[in-house]
RNA sequence: GCGGGUAUGGCGGAAUCGGAAGACGCGCCGGAUUUAGGAUCCGGUGGGAAACCGUACAGGUUCGACCCCUGUUACCCGCACCA
């Protein structure tokens, strides 16, 4: 009855490594399938049971895929660079490269475990340096093709980590590694001009299959917007203010205009302006806070007048104040805005404390009470008079500022170039020379990869600068250009590059030439199926889409876009439904699980356990009652007998091959595992099956418990591997009843049921549904108003009673 | 505030097109077996004595609504003074 787990999963394990059957072969004639898991960082806490959810998946579908005779190429690797690793390091002495093997060689032998077709000839490593070669290869293409810049900014400073990261990395003013409050710093930052693609990234998501929820967070992430950019004069000066504004069409009804803190206009006419002491105090103050503070706590408007300078409205002509407050900000737009208060929220608010006049173009609204943002006739604003639509308006306007050369059509972006340097030691060095004579020099491609070199104290520097600018082998060298003496860049990537590409070196992993032969990216590319977090679909998906977009720029890859489709599991919460985490004591580790149970319960019960793509809670019981069903699965072959067709199960048979077949498609593996369940429940009603209707169940099944139905497969004398048979297929005619069932209602109200034939004519069925007894009953006196057929389900009769 | 999502028995969740709400599993109840417990097997299981009532709430459309429309609430995720 009881399996042996034990037993047989380290059997099937070895057996399907030894004979290397989920080798995928490039460029053969058979259909190729590419699925992709988002590759995992080997922490030291090893894998949990969201892990395994993650690879799930695709899993089934490419084991599913193989039985249909695919070429399936499911890769696995690990993206090691990052910083828990080093601060172990720093914490324990203990090397990144040293920890970074174990924890490999940890999550690769929990994945085995688990039983994973994975091609393991294929596995790569982020850190190790026949990989990031590539990495940085890809890096000197970009700089080469002007796609890198360097600049001095004000960066987002982790003082714990002693690093500085990325606005992604610091949202919410808090340290995406250790929760500390980030703080501000001017610093060299080296830039990938990620902006240059937005359109490219924006106008890809129209040609791939991604669900909406994640087009749409792709969409917001990159966060283009259409408007205008307009030129105020300065008074009593040659030079003018630009904004940046959306709604062009409410320009005369700007009467003031804000600039951010950091605007340089201050420094440059500081001589105009009456109260410079307040206004660098206000600036002051405001560089005093962080990110954090300034966009989420202060809810109330500050700001100061500035005296002196005043500036002209280039359609109205009207001269108006200048403010600096910190609601604008230096990073968008041109960091200085037109206010218009009667409609914006903002500029109202603003207004209303500094006892601005607040002046009506748009009708529609009561302005005295609040600012009107709908659209409506334009008012008090000379040529835009009478115009009634917003869409006119705002094109009208446009038009004008262009006639008149102080402004144009513009598009802005909430996407930011890439701050692509982190001072850290353990990430891909920045393969750049600081030459004194030559400046900025790439370091000769035939030098890849620049290596890191060894080192053994960790602890990083209070200046925040890179361990590696301690080591003065590495710091010191010649120019490549010149041969003089020179510098290196000491500055390591972010974690995000190793991944943004590495779907790529799985097609081609040991090639010392390039990156991927251009054969082996044509017959795989593009990724037919990726799936992953939902956390990952902005920064990790947009990045790499750029990479990748930069690359079929450049002629690298056949394609433009790396992930043909993408879905997103959900997470798997601690039984306590909140998410597991080590604080809250409810974490599930596979281990144990695939100790007690075995691996393909932990498998069945990871995808029988709801909605793949969303969050559910574990439940040890319900994981039990996995075991029972593969127990009882496990019982088959003792009522299996005889060949052939069981003719009370055929039709449930081939309805369970349709359902199964077409839910693992839509990763509905909850409802495929219920109908295998429904079926077995069946089959056990029944008392027997035949050896060929069994082979078909476990057939089903593989996917799922690959290791059972091995077992069983073997036992049934079954030639080679399972998991390389074919899938079953079905006969659409046998999944359809002669006989159905058809409901009979009585206004709407369920009274009973009947059986047809399939298709029955309609005046037959309701004569047949009149003259059945109960409903006959119901129906006598009563007058019957309307009679409706929906063939095969239902029948209702809407009566009046008398 | 903006964008996206979710809400169904004691629990996880099912329900092509608007057509019998609650598939499947867990849990629970009863029975068999057992010295006992566990395991296993059989039966039952939305509420209600019943008429009936039930898919977050209030309306609407329809012969018929978990499903469509209007409004509301709660929770989750992402972005957030983006001009």
């Amino acid at each position: 009855m009881k399996y042996n787990h034990k037993e047989i999963e380290p059997k099937w394990q070895r057996r399907w490594e030894e004979r290397q059957i989920f080798r995928a072969r490039d460029c053969s004639d058979k259909p190729k399938f590419y699925a992709l898991v988002e590759f995992p960082y080997p922490s030291g806490a090893g894998m949990h049971v969201g892990h395994i959810k993650a690879y799930s998946g695709l899993e089934v579908i490419s084991r599913k895929r193989r039985m249909q005779g695919y070429n399936v190429l499911f890769p696995i690797g690990f993206d090691a660079f990052g910083l828990p690793t080093e601060n172990y390091a720093i914490r324990t002495g203990i090397h990144p490269r040293v920890a970074t093997d174990e924890n490999i060689k940890k999550f690769t032998s929990q994945l085995k475990r688990v039983g994973f077709s994975f091609d393991w000839s294929r596995t790569i490593d982020t850190t190790d340096e026949k990989y990031y070669k590539w990495t940085q290869w890809i890096f000197l293409k970009m700089f080469e093709h002007g796609l890198v810049f360097r600049d001095k900014a004000l960066v987002n400073y982790c003082p714990s980590c002693k690093v500085v990261l990325s606005n992604e990395d610091s949202q919410g003013g808090k340290c995406d590694i250790c929760h500390s409050n980030i703080v501000q710093k001017s610093k060299d930052v080296w830039y990938l001009r990620i902006t240059e693609y937005a359109d490219k990234l924006l106008e890809g998501l129209e040609r791939v299959d991604y669900p909406p929820h994640i087009k749409q967070q792709q969409i917001n992430w990159i966060g283009k917007s259409t408007g205008a950019f307009a030129d105020f004069k300065l008074v009593g000066t040659d030079d003018s203010l630009r904004i940046y504004t959306t709604r062009p069409d409410t320009m005369f009804g700007a009467t003031f205009m804000v600039i951010a803190p950091e605007h340089p206009i201050i420094e440059k006419h500081k001589d105009r302006i009456k109260n410079l002491d307040e206004v660098y105090a206000y600036r002051e103050e405001c560089a005093q806070k962080t990110e954090f503070e300034r966009t989420q706590l202060v809810k109330e408007k500050t700001g100061v007048r500035i005296e002196g300078l005043e500036a002209q409205n280039p359609l109205s002509g009207r001269i108006i104040p200048v403010y600096i407050a910190d609601y604008v900000m230096m990073g968008y737009g041109t960091g200085a805005i037109m206010a218009v208060p009667a409609h914006d929220e903002r500029d109202y608010e603003f207004a209303k404390k500094f006892g601005i006049e607040i002046i009506e173009v748009i009708k529609g609204g009561d302005i005295s009470k609040a600012p009107y943002t709908g659209e409506g006739e334009m008012v008090n604003s000379g040529f835009l008079n009478g115009i009634k639509t917003q869409k006119e308006a705002v094109a009208a306007a446009i038009r004008k500022l262009e006639e008149l050369g102080v402004g144009c059509a513009g598009v802005q972006y909430k996407m930011k170039d890439w701050a692509f340097n982190r001072q850290r030691y353990w990430g891909e060095p920045i393969p750049i020379v600081h030459c004194p004579k030559c400046g900025m020099v790439p370091v000769p491609y035939d030098q890849l990869p620049l290596v890191l070199p060894p080192v053994d104290n960790f602890e990083p520097d209070e200046g925040g600068e890179s361990l590696l600018a301690k080591i003065p082998e590495f710091v010191n060298c010649k120019c490549p250009r010149c041969g003089g003496d020179a510098k290196r860049e000491t500055d390591t990537m972010p974690q995000w590059a190793g991944s943004s590409w590495y779907y790529l070196r799985y097609l081609d992993p040991h090639n010392d030439r390039v990156f991927a032969d251009p054969d082996k990216l044509k017959y795989w590319l593009p990724v037919d199926w990726y799936n992953g977090g939902m956390e990952h679909v902005t920064r990790h998906m947009i990045y790499s889409r750029f990479w990748h977009k930069f690359l079929y720029d450049i002629g690298e890859v056949p394609c433009d876009e790396p992930y043909a489709k993408r879905t997103a599991q959900g997470l798997i919460l601690g039984p306590d439904g909140e998410k597991m985490s080590k604080s809250k004591g409810n974490v599930v580790d596979p281990n144990d699980v695939i100790d007690e149970y075995g691996a393909d319960v932990l498998r069945l019960y990871i995808l029988f356990m709801g909605d793949y793509e969303k969050a559910a809670p574990w439940s040890e019981s319900s994981v039990r009652g996995c075991k029972r069903f593969l127990d009882k699965v496990a019982a088959l072959p003792e009522i299996a007998k005889g060949q052939g067709v069981t003719s009370a199960l055929e039709s449930k048979f081939h309805k369970t091959i349709k359902k199964v077949s077409l839910d693992i498609e839509e990763m509905k593996f909850n409802t495929a595992i219920a109908a295998m369940m429904t079926l077995l429940n069946d089959i056990y009603e029944h008392g027997s099956l035949t050896v060929d209707e069994l082979k078909i169940f476990i057939k089903l099944l593989c996917p799922f418990a690959p290791h059972l139905t091995e077992e069983i497969w073997e036992q049934l004398g079954g030639k080679g591997f399972l998991s390389l048979a074919a899938w079953p297929e079905y006969d659409e005619a046998k999944t359809i009843d002669e006989q159905v069932e058809v409901a009979v209602q009585i206004n709407g109200k369920l009274r009973g049921t009947i059986m047809l034939p399939l298709n029955c004519p309609r005046d037959e069925a309701l004569e047949l549904a009149r003259a059945d007894e109960k409903i006959a009953q119901m129906l006598e006196g009563a007058e019957i108003i309307k009679e409706i057929l929906v063939p095969n389900r239902i029948i209702n009769f809407v009566v009046k009673s008398k």
